[in-house]
DNA sequence: TTGTATGCGTTATCAC
DNA sequence: GTGATAACGCATACAA
């Protein structure tokens, strides 16, 4: 009964790596399937299926028999046959940017919190910001048969038509975050031109007056809208929108920093700066305001986006602006069995906006100082 | 030919949320077969499958006539029913506590790169550290035939019996940083012990001499570990082991916190910490530092244990250590491969054991204010 | 309540 | 080179 597991180890120490090899006999089973249930009761497969499911009749005493040796069998269903048979996966596809970006590594920890209690399972996808790789992702999504696809857009993609074809496919899909807006799919947005609009209101309340803005990729909707809404902040307080002080594609750290070295160097630089890509572009200009002495908030205010962890412990911590992540992934799924499950009915939420929510904190507390 | 898509929105302003409901109509879709591609050019379906598959003969002029009208009737293959078929699903599941902690993000971000390129698809769980959402993970990807389970135990799991069935289904089992040592499977870990030793030693060597140990819980190896590693260092500097310096459970920030609030108060406080949890809860005694006006490094050591971002921006910046984990992530989903490919041969590497790297930050460097 | 038969879409093994 | 056929494991409509 017992397969004796010889094994022997042998030790290399390689600089960084550890090894242990070791010897072992490969195993490879035959899983059970409902047919060895049946013939080992000698009764039929269906019979078997409809216990296991507990859909049709099937007797008490015989179901608890089919049940019991299911379990001593070690009898476990397989789903792709399942699948295969009734024409859904109850599998969710996402494909964002990056993983490990936190802002997209905590929408999918939401998805897949409500989506676990539906007994979905999530298959992740990661585009790199590749238009070529989000494609890929998109066609095994589609391979894969899955009901839902879930995605935010890469900054590369400028052609819709793999998003397209998830529709022509009958495939739900929910565009969150980045939105092609053209595409009438459901979506799951922030509201980013109004938390832009306010967060530079604040700035401009609390006495700021020179403010710049660093802008991302404005091909991606997201941040068009947050001009849009640094612009119109002006707008109400009949500043005037100057161009040097608007730094294109200053989307990461580094580039936070070297348009912060830009900004500063002008002869009449800014008193604020805000970083409406990200946190970490922020961070870059608090990095650079630090280097060259310049005091935060005083001389210069700073606002980032997104809610990063960090922007709580810098000195001085970072006023931001949260997108309710986290929240976000799980109204993603809940907007997805909503929707399914009234597929008959004709009202249903098509676009779904949260508002993000300025938090303000010492970077940009400057009337305190005064 | 075209359909109508008529659609009508009402917008509703309620509070953080913002919906528009649209009514537009449902789609139902039948997806084209090898058989439709088999009807329209009056061939059959085996013919066909050989030509999208490359496997077998097929005439030259009509592969590439199927070809082209599998494009003109945007065929998709149905994975489901190939992977039925052949018996194996090219799939991967991955377990781990919390998909948005870095650590975990991080290998996820690198085994999805990896396996990506070999054309293996990800499904992601998360334990929630709970056991038995653990178990109903392991039992959905058993379910769902994947090759091959990736996993980091939660906290909580005590028996592993779910693992085990695992390996009696005969899918690959991959362990990763927290894992069962009892359990004979594939294993990614660091050298915890080793990390530790020398973190413990940089402490040391920096002039602390009263060092005191943030540890999580025991249950979990890599804690036992790292705990080791400080006693190890202990005794090769001839320190004492003082029980009151040893804190155990203080796994995150608040924990952290509570911990050193009560180290502080010994009346012989340590003079460094060494949180060998994480970097959490290291920020922990950072912060509680801070408010006590206890000057770090100079009267306080402080050692996390990650390398987070934020450890390179808080001030002083936290000395910690590395743990490689995007790599950590490829070399789990290399090692996946070379065990498949090599499973007729005899030797293969069973335990590969990264070494991560202590990262020395102003939080440990006394001897340079001295 | 149970069994029979069929199909989900694909691929592999035969013949021809 | 191509076609017929069976099989992967399961679920269901229908008959009994």
């Amino acid at each position: 009964m017992d397969e004796i597991n010889l094994f022997f180890e042998i030790a290399i120490d390689c600089q960084n790596l550890f090894f242990i090899f070791t010897i072992s006999p490969m195993k490879q089973k035959k899983r059970t399937t409902i047919y060895d249930i049946a013939k080992k009761l000698n009764i039929t497969a269906s019979s078997v299926s409809r216990a296991l499911n507990n859909s049709g009749h099937v007797n008490e005493t015989t179901k608890k028999l089919i049940l019991k040796t299911a379990a001593e069998l070690n009898y476990k269903r397989n789903t792709l046959a399942s699948n295969l048979r009734k024409g859904q996966t109850k599998t969710i596809g996402v494909v964002v940017p990056r993983i490990n970006q936190n802002f997209f590594s905590n929408v999918i920890a939401g998805i897949e919190d409500t989506t676990y209690q539906k007994g979905y399972n999530l298959i992740i996808c990661q585009s790199n910001e590749s238009y070529t790789k989000e494609i890929k992702c998109i066609n095994t999504l589609i391979n894969q048969h899955v009901d839902c696809i879930v995605i935010s857009v890469s900054v590369e993609s400028y052609d819709y038509k793999h998003l397209q074809n998830v529709i022509e496919q009958g495939i739900q899909l929910i565009q969150f975050d980045r939105v092609v807006d053209e595409l009438e799919t459901l979506k799951v947005i922030n509201d980013n031109e109004q938390a832009s609009f306010e967060a530079v209101c604040h700035l401009i309340e609390q006495g700021y007056k020179k403010i710049a803005l660093l802008e991302g990729p404005q091909n991606l909707n997201i941040f068009t809208q947050r001009k849009t809404g640094y612009l119109n902040a002006l707008k109400k307080y009949n500043l005037p929108v100057r161009n040097e002080f608007i730094i294109e594609n200053a989307w990461t750290k580094e580039l936070g920093a070297e348009a912060t070295r830009k900004l500063l160097s002008l002869p009449e630089p800014p008193d604020a700066i805000f970083a409406s890509t990200s946190d970490f572009s922020a961070l870059g200009v608090l990095e650079v305001a630090s280097a060259l002495s310049i005091k935060v908030p005083s001389e210069l205010g700073i606002c980032g986006y997104s809610n990063e962890a960090f922007t709580e412990i810098t000195s001085p911590s970072i006023t931001t602006i949260d997108q309710f992540s986290m929240y976000m992934g799980k109204t993603i799924a809940n907007l997805y069995f909503q929707e399914k499950e009234n597929n008959d009915t004709i009202v249903i939420p098509k676009i779904i906006s949260i508002k993000p929510k300025l938090i303000v904190r010492s970077s940009t507390l400057k009337s305190l100082k005064s």
